[in-house]
DNA sequence: GTTTCTGCAAAGGTTTTGCAACAAA
DNA sequence: TTTGTTGCAAAACCTTTGCAGAAAC
């Protein structure tokens, strides 16, 4: 079997190789492109977004295997689905390196920004715990207007 | 015209018709029936149950209708479109009474908890005001497990 | 009377599924 | 050899849109 995962992260292959035995699922050529394509960025994607990806490594993936490897990868947790409020379902890669990260999204130029806060993870666990549960797994999304953009009618990371 | 929203919150009304009349649009007979239906409830819904709503008050609601009276509830800022980690969008009509809470999804029975918690909305506008930003919205999804259930095996919700 | 709204049916876009050939173990 | 996997095409879903008649203003 071929291997176009040469250059990912060895750490990702050996947790879906995994992921995949204790299932009782077979590893093959199709779903290691499929890996290496969602694990070549760390940009959010659609599915759409990934079948393209994979397509360049190899150009007779089908949507049909597209679709049901994704699945087994949210399900094993490499990726995590996450809602940026736009209309599509995008996916994240980073939740490997950056286990409690969180996302806000600029109104003024639609940039994501990924970023983590100790206090805050603290918050959410408190609030959680007080309320009878123990916390598994969080999506939270801020929306918010970039203030350079606000005092000088553009910000450096351009516009939407 | 009609007003089949005779035992629902005034204000709602009021703020629906002022928010259509400066968009210059009308206000109907069939889209107060769907804020009607939107309103008779305090749980989330989908699209597919706020027409079923609906169509018990009208049944000749359309779904094409029942969908572009959606979109201006949500861009009115009624109704708020919230992500439950399912397949389907939910909408949550009960940002008009609290403006600020958030959603625990228990693992363990599907229940949908809301919560709101002061320090929490402190923490997140700092962190989002040290990332140069003012926040507009945010939507905050905790999964969890209920402690009760992990330590009973059931939990007085009920099961999923 | 003019402009917007409605329901219908058709179209659009995304995701899933049945199936026969193919590949992994 | 056995069982899981793949691509294709079709189906299933959810949402949007064009249109002609109806309703608001």
């Amino acid at each position: 079997m071929k291997t176009p995962a040469a250059d990912i992260d060895p750490g990702i292959l050996e947790r879906f190789e995994s992921f995949i035995k204790e299932k009782g699922l077979r590893r093959t050529g199709q779903r290691d492109v499929i890996v290496a394509a969602a694990f070549s960025t760390d940009s959010h994607f659609t599915a759409e977004d990934l079948w393209e990806m994979a397509r360049k490594i190899d150009p007779s993936t089908s949507r049909a295997t597209l679709y049901r490897t994704l699945s087994l990868l949210t399900e094993s947790g490499l990726l995590q689905e996450i809602d940026l409020g736009r209309d599509q379902k995008y996916y994240d890669p980073n939740f490997v390196e950056h286990p409690n990260h969180n996302h806000l999204i600029c109104l003024d130029c639609g940039t994501v920004i990924e970023f983590s806060d100790e206090n805050m993870a603290v918050i959410e666990d408190c609030v959680t715990r007080r309320l009878g549960f123990s916390s598994v797994r969080k999506d939270i999304r801020i929306e918010a207007r970039c203030e350079e953009f606000r005092t000088s009618g553009h910000c450096k990371r351009g516009k939407k």
